[in-house]
DNA sequence: CTGAAAGCGCTTACAG
DNA sequence: CTGAAAGCGCTTACAG
């Protein structure tokens, strides 16, 4: 009975006829649970993300799970809120069940558990963030560069004031922008003092960040948030002191969100092609993400 | 070897120890993929909406993904984009997997599939949209008087000429949010004339419904969106005719966003509760959801 | 081409 | 308390 199910076996069609018909009587569904007990391999894929509710994240959920569906694979989710103990349970459970593959934005700390993944042999891929030591794929646009240019811009515009509201400098994103950012501007005969650098945590901290930057004495004359949901919270705190984006301060953010352009002026924006990212892996993909190799390829 | 596993079962301590020790040593994982063979139910949930990336529909996922993890499940997500077809497609697919359950927001053509979902007895729950026939708990939030009220608020306000960028009628959260609004005004003396209804689509429509509505003899004074994609569209929409919100249109939403605070003066917004979600059918839950029982309750 | 059978990794009566 | 065994629904050699 299997066959007729389970593609092109050698079946009579008088048969297969015959098994066609009693399976809609009875409405017999194959039971996907099944097999990959004898399969040894199931078409799940998991994806370990801190917080869907990041737009960025969203972007990413989305083009993951066009891929998966698209390679008739499921795709289970789980937000980890940048809790390592989360991620284990996540990463936990989705091993117990065998998924055929994860796409994990790590909160660096499972690397223990990554480990075995990757010892286990199961397909791995980190996207945006990335464990040092795991030898696997990393799917991550490059901002140095963009940085750089950004910077250009922002002096070309006469702000020499420049600052920045960081990610954690010990996390990839949060070194490789604020490095970059502040080489753009040395490397320009810009200094970028001390006090125009906070470090921020990639979430709620762009408002307190902000407003700190208005309060000196000597605010910036132009700032530069390192992703979507800092820029936010700035964005927030310069509403409160009643100041106008890019009139009063032009303001810049790493991360693409759907509504800057409806912000007056608009946010400058560097924006990651976060579509592709399902796409990476498949022909004729991409040049425009980063596909660092620690060690195995894609 | 299985016992120490599942739970409290009989198992003598030294036998515990012998077993637990083995499994450290080999790095044992149970596999959950073999249990509900036996156990004929699985811990995975799914979840069938039309988009994540719909600021609503990302707050439904994280709601639910976090009462699913709670409680030891896991959640598929899958994205209709409101096509029938990919609906059917994701539903049998789930139901293979033999999901112990199931949250879905309704491309409203699949009742064929949901019927059979409801006749097999696995938990199905509709979120937002419901099919209409199919004797299911619907969760969603009824807008009914809050639409009401903020009719009865823009009138406060002196805006006579109200219009309403509104869903499909035929759709019940359309029809609901279109309903209130006319019958809030008319119930107030006032009449919303035709012109002054736009029938939009939930997702890219309200940029052109706004358009239409700016190029009329007589534009409205005030405008509501019924859903927070539209908004977005009508807001680029005024956004290019330069206007301001509120201070040329003052201008309603139902949903809330992230951003809508960012806008100045901010957008008038009819908040759900999305958050609460999660937590219906939990004890002490929730005086703001309306569980509509068409028939099995929840 | 087709039927009968083994085995994937669990759980759970069943006997001891 | 513990071991041996059946059976969940598939897939896939194996023999006919």
């Amino acid at each position: 009975v299997s066959r007729p199910f389970s593609g092109a076996q050698f079946v009579g069609s008088e048969v297969r006829e015959r098994i066609e018909a009693s399976a809609d009587r009875l409405g017999y569904r194959p039971n996907a649970v099944a097999r990959p007990l004898r399969m040894e391999s199931t078409r799940t894929l998991g994806l370990v993300i801190p917080n869907v509710m990041n737009p960025f994240f969203t972007a990413v959920a989305r083009a993951v799970e066009d891929a998966a569906a698209e390679h008739g694979y499921s795709l289970v989710v789980g937000n980890t809120d940048e809790d390592p103990e989360k991620e284990v349970r996540y990463l936990d459970v989705l091993l117990q069940n065998r998924v055929a593959g994860l796409v994990v934005s790590s909160a660096r700390a499972a690397s223990r558990l990554l480990s075995e993944v990757e010892r286990a042999g199961i397909a791995l891929v980190f996207v945006d963030r990335y464990v040092e030591g795991v030898g696997v794929p990393v799917v991550r646009a490059d901002g140095r560069a963009a940085v750089d240019r950004l910077v250009g811009y922002l002096l070309d515009l006469n702000h020499e004031r420049l600052a920045i509201i960081s990610g954690p400098p010990e996390t990839v994103s949060g070194g490789e922008r604020l490095e970059a950012f502040v080489e753009g501007a040395t490397s320009r005969g810009v200094r970028v003092p001390d006090e125009y650098v906070r470090i921020g945590d990639f979430r709620r901290s762009g408002k307190r960040a902000m407003r700190e930057l208005l309060g000196l004495e000597e605010p910036p004359t132009a700032v530069f948030a390192a992703n979507n949901l800092m820029a936010m919270g700035a964005l927030q705190a310069l509403e409160e002191a009643g100041m106008r984006i890019s009139e009063n301060i032009p303001f810049a953010s790493f991360d693409d969100v759907s509504w800057f352009p409806l912000l007056n002026p608009p946010v400058t924006v560097i924006a990651q092609p976060v579509g592709e990212l399902g796409a990476v892996g498949q022909p004729g993909c991409c040049r425009r993400w980063w596909r660092a190799r620690t060690g195995r390829s894609l």
